[in-house]
RNA sequence: GCCGGUGUGGCGGAACUGGCAGACGCCCGGGACUUAAAAUCCCGUGAGGUAACACUCGUACCGGUUCGAUCCCGGUCACCGGCACCA
């Protein structure tokens, strides 16, 4: 039989759509089921043999739960806001809205074409208006809460999108979309405060059930640490206060740092001796990017402020005081106490510059290294702390520096604020007004949408300004506040805003009175499974999760997290191992693949090819391996035997199988559920099948395989859809074997199996033992100093010549 | 440097968290069918060794614990991912 897997493919995700099946039913009193993958950017490059990866894993618990009674929301949607768009915009003078309909509509037409079992109704499109209306009002009431701020700060500065980045789109000093260089500029930018969420980010990390990498990447990027803040006198009259992690080294300060930027440079001005060195210094550092900051790192540079001092506190000693960019003005306060005989860049710094290292922890060599252990090391030279370890002086140095007024303990974070402006088009305009006499005035709620005025160009003007500040008739409106003349922010939000939340639209994604009903979040959030990959882990889930803090904290999500779990996949490469790009030309494209093969054969062999957490490369070969196993389904439906007598092997298998294949579905086993299922069609090819049989087959097959399992159980009269059919059960007792295999082993060498009841007695399992003929050779001759039976497994004979 | 991970046949990968290493698939070899090829089906396939058995070795490397280690412990090496002048 020939099978036209094409036209019949069609038919059945035609068949799905008509008729409803995966429609997520809000207002249900069934048990939800919540499943997440992230929603694309609809590139113009169109879908890429990555994808389906994960939204096939996905759509196979999808299914597999909706099997199992739970209503099921699978829904999907476009993160369509974003350069690429608006880049290749202007370039061919199309309009990014008109780029993004052709982009979103190819994107679809290929995920339909897999036959993902989405809730299509449910599409959502972050460049809606009536979607970003919402994201608008959002970030509306993070202004009115005091989590949106402008502030004029040094920005990475991508030299070739024009357009500001965030810290975390910026990988390695350069752009992380266009690998061009950044560098560091002053700008006015909206700012998000992510900063006041960190320690709930931390916390509640515990709440949720992330894989230990994903919980492990984000307290890294956030990066809590405790020390202490204390304050140094300065020969200038004022206190100069540094952050700390090593308060119990404080007598081995022998010098002070505060980086280029610190307001002290300016304050201190008129005492600074050079301060024209000085001055000089930071205009240098201030030409650098982050960069060459950190890439020229190894030698330490820096000048010394002539004319201040400052006092130790610990010791009263009068230490010196440089500026040097080793020091950033962005973390802790921007000033540090130099300790260089236990930190290494003091240690470096100090050598360059001759000053003084005092041993402070004894147990390394300060002349050679800086010791840095906090283990092992006695306090020395430290008057009150001499003798105390390192944890002891910290608290012992606390104290005192409390009573004394002069420090206190102090958790620092590395996580900073987020900049969220961006001066392009193709994004949510941000909805405030700037009034001269008002300051700044958000756009009355129902005003929203503010929606994208239509421009001639798109382009970036000259300074640096986005291209709506062009569109005069915009940009000029009144003051909703005062009513006078008024000037519209020109900014918009960064790609990151419109997927912050759009998980929470997908509950109600229709209506126009909130983002979502209060009924509709209660039913579905949290999200009970997100996948995504691994490169968000620091950027959208860490927003998203931000977000949705703050949208519980004004009482809109009815929940802190919004995730209940969250697993990742790895990337599919090329067939040479290497990730797959143009350049490289070993790009797959998944319409070919569906062409040649079928969507069953892709989702299939997507998800036979590996651990679904690791990376694999592609192989032409493996995937024929996944149609031929489809095919032999084929073959063996022509040889199903009506009426065929019940077999105990037959269902011993079958009930194995739909256990392993159900367990391995909820712990993204994915290629060993299909392994099992090929071992059961093994079986099955050889004994004979039955109808019974071999529709429970093609029932667990079907979340896998859905349209060649819902067209064979067509044709085998099956009353309706597999999609609507429940998952099978499987009877326990009918899984374990009554008589089981065991090997025998002689001092822990393999010499033996055999065969015997389950769970038989000890010793009539090493009479059977010592009977077999290898067993019992091998034992010729010897004294058998201890026999271990481990039921069910195995025989171990430990023996010493006699 | 710090954090996380990985290392198993020619290849992708299995192995109930201490119990027959290599499931399943790919590749390859042999055979059947065919005028022939493709497709399909059957057999074989970790390495050494043997006429065939036997036997020996084998999960990156070295050592340890154990009746028994891919799995646990100590050390070494290699690779991948994240962070990184964060005091």
């Amino acid at each position: 039989m020939r099978h036209d897997f094409a036209d019949m493919e069609k038919k059945w995700q035609r068949r799905w759509e008509e008729s409803g099946v995966f429609h997520a039913e809000n207002g249900s009193d069934k048990e939800k089921f919540f499943a997440l993958i992230e929603f694309p950017y609809p590139s113009g490059a169109g879908l890429h043999i990555g994808h389906p990866r994960p939204y096939t894993a996905l759509d196979i618990v999808a299914r597999k739960r909706r099997m199992q009674g739970y209503n099921v929301l699978f829904p999907i949607g476009w993160d369509a806001f974003g350069l690429p768009t608006e880049n290749y915009a202007i370039k061919n003078n199309i309009h990014p809205r008109e780029v993004t309909k052709t982009n979103v509509a190819r994107f679809k037409a290929q995920l339909q074409a897999i036959g993902l079992s989405f809730d299509w109704s449910r599409e959502v499109n972050t460049t809606d208006p009536d979607y970003y209306k919402w994201t608008q009002w959002i970030f509306l009431k993070m202004f009115e809460h005091g989590l949106a701020y402008k502030s004029t700060m040094p920005v990475n500065w991508c030299t070739s999108c024009k357009c500001v980045l965030a810290n975390e789109e910026v990988v390695n000093g350069v752009c992380e979309r266009c690998g061009s260089e950044v560098v560091r500029r002053e700008k006015s930018q909206w700012m998000l405060k992510i900063t006041a969420y960190a320690q709930r980010l931390i916390d509640d990390l515990d709440t949720v059930d992330f894989l230990p990498r994903i919980k492990a990447q984000q307290l890294n990027w956030i990066g809590r640490s405790t020390g202490a803040e204390v304050d140094f006198d300065t020969t200038a009259g004022d206190k100069l206060k540094i952050y700390t992690t090593r308060v119990d080294t404080l007598f081995g300060a022998t010098y002070m740092v505060i980086s280029p930027e610190h307001p002290y440079v300016e304050k201190w001005k008129d005492r600074i001796e050079n301060y024209a060195e000085v001055a000089d210094y930071r205009y240098q550092s201030s030409k650098k990017s982050d960069f060459e900051r950190t890439e020229l790192a190894k030698d330490k540079t820096g000048v010394r402020i002539a004319g201040v001092n400052a006092i130790n506190p610990a010791n009263g000693a009068e230490i010196p005081v440089f500026v040097s960019d080793y020091v950033l003005m962005g973390y802790g306060t921007g000033a540090i106490m130099a300790v260089p005989g236990h930190d290494e860049r003091d240690w470096e710094f100090a050598r360059k510059f001759g000053l003084p290292i005092i041993e402070v922890v004894a147990g390394g060599d300060v002349t050679q290294a800086a010791f840095t252990d906090c283990e092992t090391g006695t306090l020395v030279n430290s008057g009150f702390l001499d003798g105390m370890s390192v944890e002891e002086g910290k608290a012992a140095m606390i104290a005192r520096l409390k009573a004394e007024g002069q420090g206190h303990e102090k958790v620092n974070y590395k996580l900073r604020d987020w900049v969220f402006s961006r001066q392009r088009y193709w994004g949510e305009p941000i909805p405030l007004v700037y009034c001269e006499k008002c300051g700044w005035v958000p756009v009355p709620e129902n005003e929203l949408p503010l929606r994208l005025p239509e421009v001639e160009k798109y382009e970036v003007t000259d300074n640096g300004e986005s291209p709506l500040a062009n569109c005069t008739d915009w940009v000029n409106t009144t003051c909703p506040r005062c009513g006078a003349a008024a000037k519209r922010e020109t900014d918009t939000m960064p790609q990151w805003a419109g997927s912050s939340w759009y998980f929470l639209r997908y509950t109600d994604p229709h209506n126009d009175k909130a983002l979502a009903s209060p009924e509709a979040l209660r039913y579905w959030t949290p999200v009970d499974w997100y996948n995504g990959g691994m490169e968000h882990t620091t950027l959208h889930l860490l927003y998203s999760r931000f977000w949705h803090k703050f949208l519980y904290d004004i009482g809109v999500a009815p929940t802190s997290e919004p995730y209940m779990k969250r697993t990742s996949h790895g990337m599919i490469l090329g067939e040479n191992g290497e990730k797959m790009s143009k350049s490289r030309g070993n790009v797959i494209n998944p319409d070919d693949i569906i062409a040649r093969y079928g969507a069953d054969t892709m989702r299939l062999y997507e998800m036979f090819i590996g651990d679904f957490e690791k990376a694999a490369p592609w192989s032409d070969s493996g995937i024929r391996g996944c149609r031929r196993f489809l095919d032999r389904i084929i073959a063996l439906a022509e040889r199903v035997q009506e009426g065929k007598e019940y077999s105990a092997a037959n269902e011993k298998a079958m009930h194995k199988t739909i256990k392993k294949v159900g367990e391995d579905i909820e712990n993204l086993k994915f290629n060993t559920a299909i392994a099992a299922m090929m071992s059961l069609l093994n079986q099955l090819d050889e004994q004979g099948v039955n109808r019974a049989e071999f529709t429970d087959f093609i029932t667990i097959l079907n979340p896998f395989a859905p349209h060649l399992t819902e067209e064979l159980n067509e044709r085998f009269g099956g009353e309706r859809m597999l999609a609507a059919t429940a998952w099978p059960a499987y009877d326990e007792s009918k899984t374990v074997d009554d008589v089981v295999e065991l090997a025998v082993q002689v001092n822990g060498k393999l010499k033996g199996v055999i065969t015997a009841a389950k769970d038989e007695e000890d010793e009539r399992v090493l009479e059977i033992a010592r009977a077999d003929e290898k067993v019992s050779a091998a034992l010729a001759g010897m004294q058998v100093v201890k026999s271990i039976v481990i039921k069910n497994k195995i025989v171990n004979f430990v023996v010493k010549p006699m």
